[in-house]
DNA sequence: CTTGCGATTTAGAACCATTACAACTTGATT
DNA sequence: AATCAAGTTGTAATGGTTCTAAATCGCAAG
């Protein structure tokens, strides 16, 4: 049922973009995500998907997660599986991951940068944090 | 060595803000995060204490670590310590972080909102992606 | 076809950051 | 000194994720 969501050939193009093949389990983990947009858990992604498949395992789930992310169908909202960090840097900042390197590094952020991101929460959201996490490459002219 | 670079006093009053008392263990946490601004981990920061108290343990350091993060001192950079969630949304957008129920939300990033945020890297940092995630709690009248 | 081969899946073990627990210590208050 | 809460410690447990090795799949060359 959840398979009618997907376009199965879009689905191949962009993993065939990659690299990577598309298979009936990269199908219905996908298509679970697209059913149900609740920003699930690989485990809630493998308690859905063992009704489409009920021979997946949770390290297929995981495989395919990490293959939809790899070509960008999917976004991974925490990202940093590593270890916690911690900052003592109490002045507004945003911060920038080297993806190279695993270094972390402030930078400044200007309050009128803040409001502005702030102003887009609509009503009824009460936000008491925002982090704002840059991740990529540092380059030799910084 | 390390022990020199806070003043004692201003941590123990904002341990005591929080309802915290000020311990050994904290002001060489708290002193090992200050002499050296690199974002370390719970487990880099036990390797660096162990040199001024030889018996603190690991346990104590993320004892200490939280408490510093509670009375707002130190902020956890990645906070997220529960399951990586997985969002099928290419549209640029930022996530609220429902703190009470765990839930995950959209929140619309306008392009130029984007831009702006992405404006404050200084130049030799080459951003892939930004995350920008806002914590807290939604009210009723959402 | 069919054989070969790399990619994928699977089950289960291993890993590692973090948390829980229970005993012990400390330190402020009476 | 006695009390009591807060903090520390070592160790065990937890839980999300990754690793490993074996089985399977599916395309591609012969």
């Amino acid at each position: 049922m959840s398979s009618s969501v997907i376009n199965p050939e879009s689905l191949a193009q962009k993993l065939a973009d990659s690299g990577l093949r598309n298979t009936p389990q990269r199908e219905v983990v996908y298509s679970a995500l697209l059913t149900k947009r609740d920003h699930p858990t690989a485990d809630e992604v493998y308690a859905r998907v063992r009704s489409d498949i009920s021979s997946i395992s949770l390290a297929t789930v995981y495989n395919c997660l990490e293959a939809l992310v790899q070509c960008h169908l999917v976004r991974a909202v925490n990202f940093e599986r590593g270890p916690t960090r911690y900052c003592p840097n109490l002045a507004p900042h945003a911060h920038f991951h080297d993806e190279a390197t695993g270094a972390t590094f402030d930078i400044d952020l200007p309050s009128e940068i803040l409001s502005k991101v702030t102003s887009i929460l609509p009503p009824g959201y009460d936000a008491e944090a925002v982090d704002i996490i840059f991740r990529g490459k540092t380059t030799g002219t910084r």
